[in-house]
DNA sequence: GATGAATGAGTATTCATTCAT
DNA sequence: CATGAATGAATACTCATTCAT
């Protein structure tokens, strides 16, 4: 009983799975609905009954699936840590929710539909942005503090979750072999340590 | 007479110009041959003469139309200078050239079409390693000779790069407010200060 | 138990009835069910229990919707009255009822089917003949009485059938300016005027 | 050669020929384009090189096939012939034009398509329009020198058109045995009768 | 009776590609 | 070289109809 209970919402979400699986491999232009359909296991036909056009799945895969809660997970005390170890959990968080979540193929669909589709590109800068307002808060606070030196905590923070992104989308994406040679731990740390010493005050 | 002069290479040329830019817009799979042709101002047949197929036209814009020349047109002495210098220099450079130039559509094109496409990604890395490859010398000699502090030369070569890369798609596809509001000179500014107390031996 | 009162006539019929608005509306074709069944406020699946197609929905109106009462309610006294007031009740009612009744979209559906759905020619073309029979026979009296002129009263019903069909259709389907410019009234007298001099025994 | 130059005009032609015949035929909304296509020799997709869509194949049809010459090809000394002449020829004119050439299908497609192509009403309105100007200036002209008795022209006008268009609808579209029976000579015959007697002065 | 999820067949439209001219 | 008419295969979308619940 419990499955029938669920039936609707779940086909709706088997849907938006194939379809983000699908449109994330081939790009939302070569998905065909046919293929969608064979992926989340129904008929071409179904997918009107859930959704109003390809292009409604699309945003609704933006709107429904996009996981905001990068950085968002994390403990209370956060703000209290120092410095060395605040940049490393961060970093650490941000690079394996980019690499190993949904960001990517958000990213990527995204990226393939920009021209067509540019009303879904708050969605990837909004997550974007949840990110950095988190550490550009926690910087500032200890820039006025004199633990860190003294500079433009936006900027800074720009730069830090470019390298991730960058390192994310070359590895990931252009599967770069100057960029997969390296493991997760060692760019976190790598890039903690460059953030630091670029962040240390003396 | 003077039309004639168009040679084989100029009416090629002229196609794949015209194709970049409508490759560009609408993204590979939306840019038709015909709307193509009308900007190449020929028609859709012609196009055909010159290429054997849509694919082999991506693929030789790809190959012919790389501006593989980023940080190439360098000045002989560049290994000599100090290093803030050199960093300013090399990063206005990737940044304009990236920004500025041609890069950014190429790159638009391949990450919407690498699934279709992967045995065009090594045209993108290729770029990146080329650049890589310069600063990453240059680096590695310098934290040789004690002027910068002794860390991967490779990674943070990498580090360096993916910040620009990023700032780059940041505020030329996803046109990001967050990103667009600092001016070109702010960011390189910020990103060699960052770079030089991190890299900074004491 | 009000709402049980509904029986499976009144379910047929109120299914019917919406279906007669939207096909007047959109046109069969473009009549979809599920537009049907949100009009007759049930679902899609129910008109199933009550017809076996949407064919034999379409049929079902036809044959059981059709207003075949036009000129029915007359008087008994009516062929006792003379030419110019028998005229003059004969054309406003064909023509009020043609114009402000139900004739017009089943006529207007009819004739946008009439190549699919020729079995159903007879309820238009019957509906006609039933008022031409009737005026046929007071004309034919008339002209055997002398009060009007002979001539075949068939034919002659035909034209003053003709002239007030046509002029609905005019009014309320192609909305031709010409014709919605003059009142019920104008066009009833200006036709009882013209029949009454053309059928006049002087 | 002649073949050849003429082949580009030639296949639009021919497209909206058959197109003309289909529509007719089954409706607008049941004529698929692969029978459009089979009734002119071609394929569907060709279509789309000549029309942009269904709708605007249509809407040529009707822009560019309307028989808009009904009373065209009238003799210049029309407005002086008798009563009794001109009305039997214009009301010949217009039966044969309305029977027998294109305007019934024009008409029945209208008809089928009203409500979603509103906008091609006045080729139809406009067609008969034509007709009733020139039938109405007569009229007038000999009411005025006394040759007909006064009455309004205009009305009149749309009576005997609509006499005649009903026929036609009655005839060709719903085969109604009550219609069909009469030749058109016999129609002819009674209308001219009938309304030269309704319009004689005395 | 009543629902609405699911299907399958159809429809308009697009477009890379070919080829006669 | 160059054209553009023509094709065929694919694609998004619609909808009458069925049926398990």
């Amino acid at each position: 009983m419990a499955r029938t209970e669920k039936t609707v919402e779940d086909r709706r979400e088997q849907i938006m799975e194939a379809a983000l699986r699908v449109f994330a491999k081939n790009g939302y232009a070569h998905a065909s609905n046919k293929v969608i359909a064979r992926e989340a296991g129904i008929t071409p036909g179904l997918i009107y009954h859930y959704f109003e056009s390809k292009d409604a799945l699309l945003k609704a895969i933006f709107e429904e699936r996009s996981p905001q809660r990068i950085l968002r997970s994390l403990p209370d005390d956060i703000p209290a840590l120092p410095p060395e170890q605040f940049l490393r959990f961060a970093i650490r968080n941000m690079l394996t929710g980019v690499e190993d979540g949904k960001f990517m193929p958000l990213l990527q669909i995204y990226l393939s539909e920009s021209a067509n589709h540019p009303e879904v590109a708050p969605v990837i800068t909004g997550m974007i942005a949840a990110g950095s307002h988190f550490m550009q808060g926690y910087l500032a606070a200890k820039m006025e503090s004199g633990e860190l030196r003294k500079t433009d905590p936006a900027l800074v923070t720009e730069l830090v979750i470019g390298s991730v992104m960058n390192m994310a989308m070359r590895r990931k994406v252009l599967h770069d072999p100057l960029t997969i040679k390296y493991s997760q731990e060692e760019i976190i740390e790598s890039l903690v340590s460059l953030a630091l010493n670029g962040l240390s005050p003396g």
